[in-house]
DNA sequence: AACTCGGGGCA
DNA sequence: TGCCCAGAGTT
């Protein structure tokens, strides 16, 4: 497959996906920066739902970096409960609160660089937050991501940072964001893991891994 | 590359 | 009661 090919390809699967989800918003509720880096960091191995419930509450008690700080860690910890892992999780956020306290001025940097050197951010949680927070074009790359990209063809690879330069060249910059979003719904709704329902999949024609046709 | 950390949802 | 979900850090 050329370059342009792959390119054009890329841009259908996209344009019909936009259609079918075209409600690009996080399915995080948030209304700064920190509090999408907070639910975000909670968001993992967790459903947006459940992290939606916890932070009703959690960014009504916690405002700012610093009210982190205040609380011993065993109280965040039952305030972040159920959206699982929550020791580690607990622990991370105190730490990223102390640095952005210390040396951010309590503000969250616009910067990809800056914030996967975060504890407990990596490339996929910085990524949300430089895309949707900052309005700066990124690709975040989840399992969804992953499993849909191979899929579809776009690579043959299971390599993170690989699928985000691959997309990357693929996609003009005001794609990159949502496309992230539109794989994420598509593979939650439609392209499960196991058994994806390619008897519903609106991509399906122009799926190569369509199990259909095999 | 494999392992660990943990809940909730669902049949 | 057991399977499924799916990010980051460590070794």
């Amino acid at each position: 497959m050329t370059s342009d090919s792959g390119k054009s390809f890329a841009l259908k699967i996209f344009n019909i996906l936009s259609k079918e989800y075209p409600n690009v918003k996080p399915a995080l509720n948030y209304k700064t920066p920190f509090e999408l880096l907070i639910a975000t960091i909670l968001s993992a191995q967790c459903t947006d739902e459940r992290v939606n419930v916890v932070t009703e509450k959690l960014f009504q008690k916690y405002k700012k970096p610093k009210d982190y700080l205040k609380v011993p860690n065993t109280e965040l910890e039952k305030d972040i409960f159920s959206t699982g892992f929550y020791k580690q999780k607990a622990k991370s956020i105190k730490s990223i609160c102390k640095i952005l306290v210390e040396k951010y001025n309590g503000v969250v940097p616009n910067d990809f660089e800056e914030l996967v050197k975060l504890p407990g951010v990596g490339r996929k949680t910085a990524s949300v937050v430089i895309g949707n927070a900052f309005g700066i074009p990124a690709i975040a790359v989840d399992t969804h991501v992953k499993r849909l990209s191979n899929r579809l063809g776009f690579i043959n690879s299971n390599d993170t940072v690989k699928i985000e330069f691959r997309l990357e060249e693929l996609l003009p910059e005001n794609y990159w964001i949502n496309s992230s979003h539109w794989l994420a719904a598509h593979g939650r709704k439609i392209c499960f893991a196991r058994n994806p329902k390619c008897e519903s999949c609106i991509i399906s024609k122009l799926c190569p891994s369509n199990k259909l046709k095999q």
